[in-house]
RNA sequence: GGUCGAGUGGCCGAGCGGCUAGGCAGAGGUCUGCAAAACCUCGUACAGCGGUUCGAAUCCGCUCUCGACCU
């Protein structure tokens, strides 16, 4: 069985079943289990992020799960950095490790690695901020075709993050972001195996619903209350709570929420679906056949 | 049986002779430091048949369906 190190990856959309398949999965391999989910590491929100339940993260190592506070600057690179040094040391005592999340940008992070770059002073992202609120769209359009016209072609030019982001390393290291954007992936001291999970769409849909009702019911709303008073911080800017933010404001009424945070829900897992599909190397399946997958995993693993 | 009204894309809904309303739901997509975020794209439907007209979802006739009222 030599030395080789494997990284289960589990991915799929919200809802799809990726807790509890990864909780069977680490008893089976004796493995910890790393969440790549890009909420779920806020201790403060619990109920809205579809964390597991206590008892399900006692019953077998979770890393990063209650790992920050909403109050912390948190971002894919450092998560990248906590991940890599964090695997480095799971991989010292277990050849398997599980990571699974439903960020795709995260996982991808881990896998393949971001391109090089250098810290930037956060006061260069709050001065853009600033003054694309001030200015707007049009303002950052021009920035951005100025200081670097090759990037300005490819991005969607009506995204103002995208547009902020690139200006930002502009203005942070002087030279246009196209120069970072190598993508070169990185190679990692361990094997991946890509593991998708999917249900038929009306299947998963019910599915959502039914979470949702369950969340409500546990007093999501209550939990999104305590919080409202920290609503601007980034971490909230999260589906399940930014719906009851503006219904404790008055924005609608209770029935609009739910049916909000039911449709949004949905939305967000076609999302994540468009995302995953994209990425060749990962195998798909059905969590209900779990005898599948893990003959899957034993012809990879051995 | 009679009288009247209505029938528009999955749903709601405007149009009432020529200029493909809109909303909701849905689908597809983009993606390298805010990512559960941000952003992009997509529906020629007017109950059926016939007629009038250069031209009909819009006017006329018949048929069908639904609703209300009358006998």
């Amino acid at each position: 069985m030599g030395t080789q190190k494997f990284l289960i990856l589990i991915v799929g959309p919200t809802a799809v079943g990726k807790t509890s398949f990864c909780l069977n999965l680490a008893n089976r391999y004796q493995a910890g289990i790393v969440s790549c989910d890009s909420r779920q590491f806020y201790r403060e929100m619990d109920l809205g992020t579809a964390k597991p339940s206590p008892m399900e993260l006692a019953s077998a190592p979770h890393y990063f799960i209650n790992s920050r506070s909403i109050e912390e600057d948190y971002d894919v690179k450092q998560f990248e950095k906590d991940a890599i040094e964090l695997l480095e040391k799971l991989f010292a005592q277990n050849r398997v490790v599980i990571m699974t999340g439903g960020s795709g940008l995260f996982a991808a992070a881990v896998t393949d690695g971001l391109d090089e770059m250098q810290e930037l002073d956060p006061q260069i992202r709050r001065e853009i901020i600033a003054e694309y609120e001030l200015k707007g769209l049009t303002f950052l359009q021009e920035e951005v075709k100025n200081c670097d016209p090759e990037y300005f072609k490819l991005v969607d030019q009506q995204n103002p993050q995208r547009l902020m982001r690139a200006l930002e390393v502009y203005r942070g290291t002087g030279k246009p972001f196209s120069d970072f954007r190598v993508k070169q992936k990185i190679n990692r001291p361990f094997e991946v195996i890509k593991i998708g999970l999917e249900r038929p769409r009306e299947e998963l849909y019910a599915r959502i619903e039914r979470r949702m009702d369950a969340m409500i019911e546990a007093g999501l709303f209550d939990e999104a209350d305590a919080l409202f008073s920290k609503r601007h911080l980034n971490a909230l800017q999260t589906l399940g709570y930014t719906e009851i933010f503006n219904f404790l404001e008055g924005k609608y009424d209770r029935e609009e929420v739910i049916r909000l945070l039911k449709r949004n829900s949905r939305r967000y897992a076609k999302r994540q679906l468009t995302w995953f599909k994209r990425d060749a190397d990962i195998r798909w399946f059905n969590p209900e056949n779990e005898a599948d997958i893990l003959t899957y995993l034993k012809d990879q693993i051995g």
